[in-house]
DNA sequence: CTGACGCATGGTG
DNA sequence: CCACCATGCGTCA
């Protein structure tokens, strides 16, 4: 960043006397250095005065909710003189204080979004809800009624700002307190106005009010927060979209920033809108309570919204759900449509706490209509409801089966819930899973892997909702929807099929936000194991917020080892080796080829026959749970030990690659029920496919960065191993020799162990790859015999096996590349010394991912699988493992 | 007999 | 162990 240390010049570009010769300091910079201000700057700054002075005409001017005063929110400078509102809007720190919300304002850190009012929240909010937040997208705010929880009863938040948080992720890193600062003090009055006195609200149908003592309490003592920090709940809908006059139609066209207005919006409760105290906390129905022994506002308090059922709209959703009116969008829950929710019966189950924090509350279990409208005008009926289950609720909305036939929703589609400002009307939006597959698969997976949605993949539709009045709805037939206009609600559009179990099976895929936590250190992990060719440094590239290092010459895909400190304080690795399995120490330094052996240790004396320099605890300290895993793992296929850890590291960043692709992520690894083992970052054959395998996400056309960075490190294996073949198969026969005589002969390399000191190593390394070459040997590919057994990682999931079985064209892209990574690998440690002229053809790929891909894989595994192979390119391989799921 | 309704059950996290 | 929820299934019109 800019420092002005070394100059004496006011950092402050505006500042009139440019010199100072006192330099003090100001503020802090994201690097952590202190700018250097004039004394009259610094003053100003001390003073706070800075902004006012030299920012005045600066973007960013909130006023505090509390006590009105302005604050400049749109620079560092002021960043600690402020806080965010949960709400919406900001606080000055005096009111902060006073109110005794110490949070203070980061603008680099998650918690610009994240204004947690009490500590306790921050102490609660773990690591993996930052990366919620970081790393992904939406994330839902909290529902009202957990606003009047304590805050220590919420020990999980997920504050929503889920436009902020959609576009900072997407790069545009504005301070949240900048955006859109026009209509706060409009919002912020209508917040104080109305939509937050909640407890003054209308009692709800069963003008039951204030059975729930807890929350009255909570809610008595938070009142005075509640247009501030502790709206983090009931604002639900902190943030509209203001969608200025754009038509539907030209939505496409004209999505971003320019075409929506993220606007801080205190949206109106719903409880105002439906009778009063939905969000207020105030729970009305005693009678409920007793009846199914639970408060409602119990579940809403308490926890968050799974992420699953957050809102991921796309700015292009929004456009056309707004329509052309200047409609503000509230994104509240969306739920992808289970087969009995798309079934005839027409019974859409609601997440519970989404019914609880967003619809109506309800007492008795026949509920309360709602009245709907889509985006031509028709109006719908759903009775919104719930049964007594266990001593729960279930709610559902019935009569949607009209409606969801008239968007031709199937199971698998998304239903999404909004609201629509100033209305208040609820709207139900739709998206297609897919317009071509069947649905059940991606739609959700594409957002979830990184929270970026999936924008080509999307066909929305909407519907408005809004809460009948019971007056007027006195009692709606209760299968019946159609009020006004619902002409085409019995034009149902024949179900495409039955319902399957497909809807809730891909949700219960989907990845959790949660994980990508995991995906993230996966990705480290993953990184981790790349190591730079000799000679050559990479450069950064950033996939999805990832950086990696990008090689013009193919990384070496070291073997990880674990880092550790002897007893002299010298960093030493431990590495396993490939044939005996015994742990070796080796030079911190040491960068290791991925298979690594004894043998290639010069020291004679820890040969495989020396006993391991580590007994069996020193491993497990050593191990951390992961990799004493993998190693027994490795354990376990000790009979072909080829690689595994390499590979799996090689599957996970293929994987993850996938996975970082945010918009066409397959629904790779995510826990399915089928295989309850696989976790994100699951690289198995069946995790990084789409679950109904309906159709490669990645086209070979795919030119997204995963598929292009996939195609080009493809390419450069396969290139370099065309490239070195002749010679290997030259050095082949002759190393063949060698190695029936000596099984792990002149290793003579240091202890560092550099994939460079080739003759010597590259002798043993040919020897493996002589070996490999079984699996270009059709029968080899199965994975219950293959030495490379590894390399399609079933998470040990035997009935998997039958479905991998060579003709199941379980081969694809992770086999391509593991087959072409391992021959690279074998070939670059055989042959380093050609590396670097290898390293420039790989620019003259001839032709596309495909092509070369093609003909790579033909060379590489010449074997029926490759009538399979070809057809694909790297990225796009997902039918056959689908075809595999499918099977299931 | 069929479909709607409402509750029960069981899988999953 | 529990909450949630998808779905099964019994009952009834």
């Amino acid at each position: 960043m800019s420092h002005s240390t070394s100059s004496n010049v006011c950092f402050n570009p505006d500042c009139a006397e440019s010199k100072s010769e006192r330099p003090r300091n100001g503020w802090r910079l994201r690097t952590g250095e202190y700018v250097e201000l004039c004394d009259r700057c610094c003053s100003a700054f001390e003073e706070g005065r800075y902004c006012d002075i030299f920012h005045i005409n600066a973007f960013g001017w909130k006023c505090c909710e509390s006590c009105g005063k302005r604050v400049h929110c749109g620079c560092i400078v002021s960043a600690h003189a402020f806080t965010l509102l949960d709400a919406t809007g900001i606080e000055c720190i005096a009111c902060t204080r006073k109110n005794g919300m110490l949070v203070s304002n980061h603008a680099w850190s998650p918690s610009l979004f994240y204004h947690a009012p009490l500590h306790e929240r921050f102490k609660d909010i773990s690591i993996k809800n930052w990366n919620h937040l970081a790393g992904s997208g939406p994330v839902p705010w909290r529902q009202a009624a957990s606003l009047f929880h304590s805050p220590s009863s919420q020990p999980e938040l997920h504050p929503r700002m889920p436009y902020e948080v959609d576009r900072l992720n997407a790069g545009d890193r504005l301070s949240a307190s900048s955006l859109e600062q026009r209509k706060v003090d409009d919002f912020s009055e209508r917040f104080r106005n109305g939509s937050l006195k909640l407890g003054a609200q209308d009692v709800p149908e069963n003008g039951k009010a204030g059975t729930n003592h807890e929350e009255q309490l909570s809610s008595s003592i938070t009142l005075s927060h509640q247009s501030s920090s502790l709206r983090d709940d009931s604002s639900t809908p902190q943030f509209g979209v203001h969608l200025p006059c754009s038509s539907p139609k030209d939505t496409n066209g004209h999505i971003g920033a320019s075409g929506i207005h993220l606007q801080a919006t205190p949206p109106p409760p719903l409880a105002k809108q439906f009778h009063g105290n939905l969000h207020n906390g105030v729970d009305s129905t005693g009678e409920t309570q007793s009846r199914n022994g639970r408060p409602r506002a119990d579940g809403r308090g308490r926890s968050q919204l799974l992420s699953r059922y957050w809102p991921r709209f796309t700015d292009q959703e929004l456009q056309q759900i707004s329509g052309n009116t200047n409609a503000i969008i509230t994104p509240l829950f969306e739920k992808m449509l289970s087969a009995s929710d798309a079934g005839r019966i027409g019974r859409l189950v609601l997440p519970k706490k989404c019914a609880e924090a967003y619809f109506p509350p309800i007492s008795q279990p026949e509920g309360l209509p709602l009245k709907v409208q889509d985006s031509k005008g028709k109006e719908w009926i759903f009775q919104f409801r719930f049964w007594p289950n266990n001593n729960s609720r279930m709610y559902v909305l019935e009569g949607v089966t009209p409606c969801i036939q008239n968007m031709q929703l199937q199971a698998g589609d998304i239903v999404t819930f909004s609201r629509l400002e100033p209305e208040g009307k609820l709207i139900m939006g739709f998206r297609k899973a897919s317009t071509a597959a069947p649905a059940d698969q991606d739609s959700e997976t594409s957002k979830t892997g990184n929270g970026v949605p999936m924008l080509g993949d999307v066909s929305i539709t909407k519907t408005i909702v809004e809460f009948a009045d019971p007056s007027t709805w006195s009692k709606v037939d209760k299968s019946g929807y159609i009020a006004k206009e619902a002409l085409g609600a019995k034009s149902s559009i024949p179900r495409k099929r039955k319902s399957s179990t497909l809807g809730s099976k891909s949700k219960r895929l989907q990845i959790e936000n949660e994980d990508l936590i995991e995906l993230k250190l996966t990705w480290e992990e993953a990184q981790g194991l790349l190591r730079p060719p000799l000679n050559h440094s990479p450069s950064v590239i950033v996939i999805e917020g990832f950086e990696f290092e990008e090689y013009e010459d193919a990384p070496v895909l070291g073997r990880p080892t674990i880092f550790a400190t002897n007893d002299a304080g010298e960093k030493v690795q431990w590495v396993q080796c490939e044939d005996c399995s015994k742990w070796r120490r080796l030079p911190g330094n040491a960068v290791l080829p991925s298979k690594w052996t004894c043998s290639d240790n010069t020291d004679p004396e820890r040969s495989c026959s020396a006993v391991q320099e580590l007994t069996t605890d020193q491993l497990g300290n050593l191990l951390p749970p992961c990799n004493l895993a993998t190693s027994k793992k490795m354990k376990a296929a000790k009979q072909e030990p080829d690689n595994i850890k390499a590979l799996e590291g090689l599957d996970t960043l293929a994987n993850l690659a996938i996975l970082g692709e945010g918009g066409e992520s397959p629904a790779s690894s995510q826990a399915t029920t089928k295989h309850p083992r696989h976790r994100p970052g699951c690289s198995c054959i069946v995790c990084i496919q789409p679950p109904s395998g309906k159709g490669p996400k990645h086209k070979q056309t795919c030119t997204c960065n995963v598929c292009q960075t996939v195609k080009r490190r493809f390419r450069t294996l396969m290139l370099r191993r065309e490239k070195k073949q002749s010679q290997r198969e030259a050095e082949t026969t002759r190393k063949k020799q060698q190695e029936s005589n000596l099984p792990l002969p002149e290793k003579s390399c240091d202890d560092d162990i550099l994939p460079c000191n080739n003759t010597a190593s590259s002798s043993s390394e040919q020897k493996k790859v002589v070996s490999d070459g079984s699996d270009d040997d059709p029968n080899k590919t199965k994975p219950s015999t293959s030495p490379f057994k590894g390399q399609i990682d079933l998470n040990i999931q035997p009935e998997r096996e039958e479905e991998l079985s060579p003709d199941s064209d379980s081969c694809s892209m992770m086999r391509l590349l593991q087959d072409a990574t391992e021959r690279y690998l074998k070939q670059r440690l055989s042959s380093s010394s050609c590396d670097k002229t290898a390293a420039g053809n790989q620019t003259t790929p001839g032709g596309g991912g495909e092509g070369t891909g093609e003909k790579a894989s033909n060379s590489v595994t010449p074997d029926s699988h490759q009538e399979v192979d070809k057809d694909r390119s790297v990225p796009s391989s997902t039918k056959a493992p689908a075809s595999a799921l499918s099977t299931a």
